[in-house]
DNA sequence: CCATAATGTGACCGCATGGTCATATTCTTA
DNA sequence: TAAGAATATGACCATGCGGTCACATTATGG
């Protein structure tokens, strides 16, 4: 945790800190994100920074606690929503969601592709002890439920539907992002054409 | 490339130094991985290092090329058989031939995993440059070829199959290559699953 | 108004980086 | 065996890192 004196600052400076230390953070890697860079976009002096951080991982740690946040946050009113909905309507909301925040918070999107690929072992440990979100879980939930309804086939692999919408929604999430050359509709008609694939398969039927 | 020094060099100092260089780059990204590291684990001197090479790109640029061609050498033979195979056996040979090379060559695959995650653009731009394969155009035209033979519903669409199998092929390497934990034949059955899902789809039929 | 506490600061430390270079060692060949 | 080319080496350079610390500045309250 950032020590009191983070939290007694103007409010103003501390975003102007944050702001800068999420625009590193998800441009860079922990071991490459470095501190001289966070203060001077901040415009404070380095012995400030640690006026207000035990250290780089506190600070790290910090941010990404805001970015998971964040996130939560944005789903938590869609959450609400899925029990009135139909399974392939359950499917478009959570890739639209997930598309919708990449574009909505690009920074704190960021943030998370760049933790899934983070390879300082300690860093990903100290963000997932204080309590990273299973994403994971909210498919298999949905996946299940709608089997018990009879909406999929029971031949279908639960397991393996998963790791197919996982993949799928980090897909769509990255085209998402990768700046205005991808319009709103065209990341809309993709989701509707990836989920019709994966509801009704490609083969030709008779 | 590698400064003629280096060529002349007996195969097996040769080979310890290309080892080195390829646990490191595929255990960092270019610029976490260091020319310190990688003499030090080949046993030479930094000096010796830069008699071999004009610098840290160059040797880069190597060490991908060189993974690069041993991905396509492993995937040529298949790509012959292709023409034999129906659409779900194309798709199965493209997944189980890419969990195998992660597995057969899990220094090599994580190379090319590094690579996808690479920010360092001069170092990326300049191994695109020495010619990097497009996996993605093997896809796309195992897509259209099975659309001219009426295997695939002319409703599909193209780029979003492309997209959803990529994504898939990626997911099922990374499990293949997380460690002895899913074997061999469990990886087969996921990508059975795999395929059944996206060959019939998840919808109940009547 | 002044003492004391809180906050701001940048020079500095030890260390690691990519890269250089004068020198030492080994190989080749006549 | 002697001369010259090829190769090996590690001290050294400038730069940037995370982190520290003595000191300057500002706020607070009696």
């Amino acid at each position: 945790m950032p020590k009191a004196t983070f939290f007694n600052l103007p409010s103003e400076k501390r975003e102007l800190i944050i702001s800068a230390a999420t625009q590193v953070f998800s441009a860079e890697r922990y071991n490459a994100a470095s501190i001289n860079q966070i203060c001077r976009k901040a415009g404070i002096a380095k012995g400030s920074f640690y006026q207000y951080f035990d250290n780089k991982l506190d600070l790290y740690v910090y941010i990404m606690k805001s970015a998971i946040q964040a996130k939560v946050r944005f789903f938590s009113d869609a959450v609400d929503e899925f029990n009135n909905l139909s399974l392939s309507e359950q499917f478009k909301l959570l890739f639209v969601k997930g598309a919708e925040f990449a574009k909505a918070q690009p920074l704190y999107a960021a943030l998370g592709e760049q933790f899934l690929i983070e390879n300082d072992e300690a860093a990903k440990a100290a963000v997932i002890k204080e309590g990273d979100m299973q994403a994971q879980s909210l498919l298999i939930t949905m996946i299940q439920n709608a089997k018990a309804k009879g909406e999929i086939d029971n031949g279908v692999d639960e397991l393996a539907l998963s790791i197919l919408l996982q993949s799928v929604s980090d897909a769509v999430s990255k085209l998402g992002n990768m700046g205005s050359e991808s319009s709103a509709e065209d990341i809309n008609s993709l989701v509707d054409s990836l989920i019709s694939i994966v509801y009704n398969g490609i083969r030709k039927r008779d």
